[in-house]
DNA sequence: GAGACTATCTATAAGCA
DNA sequence: TTGCTTATAGATAGTCT
């Protein structure tokens, strides 16, 4: 969108970088929301800023929640129908940590 | 967009919310993709879809890193720029369950 | 129920205040 | 930067396969 196409890669000039990620953040964030509202699905989405800020959302239920569904869910239910796959044992390695 | 301005509530029809949750989670998916490539920052997006099956995306990082990186975070960053804020111990109650 | 099509509605890259 | 404005690129609701 926009008047001109952007390239698929990172911003390098900082403050236009910056400017992009505040714009499509809350376009992201508006996004979330319409799903998560339209289709009544769990939702989480977890940003961390280009200063490192967090930005949270979660719709129907809170975030902790929804990541707990998905560490609980046994593995191959986990992965399949993930973009992404995590393995069972990498997320207990991190989750129980501070025990 | 499309044709029609939808309203903001859930779709009542089982048929055309999942039609619609298909078409919007992809779209939500590239936006997704394309924040975390452009600005070059931390993403997590986890949904279960109406089926409740698992759809995962992350940027740059591993999801599990990206949630360590939010449970880890001190409770008052963690909310302080967050839509949505959870506080520590609701997590800590979550996060170590199963131990 | 998953793919195209396309008329419309939205998001947003530049520009300007 | 901090926010408005506007021209365009992009997303998608309804429709037909």
């Amino acid at each position: 969108m926009g008047r001109v196409k952007l390239q698929l890669k990172k911003i390098e000039n900082k403050t236009y970088r910056h400017i992009t990620f505040a714009k499509r953040k809350s376009g992201l964030l508006k996004k979330a929301y319409e799903l998560s509202t339209l289709c009544d699905v769990e939702l989480a989405l977890i940003i961390f800023s280009p200063a490192g800020k967090l930005i949270l959302f979660d719709g129907k239920k809170r975030v902790v929640e929804i990541l707990m569904h998905y560490i609980n869910l046994p593995h191959h239910q986990r992965g399949r129908y993930a973009v992404n796959c995590v393995s069972e044992s990498f997320i207990n390695s991190y989750v129980c940590k501070s025990e």
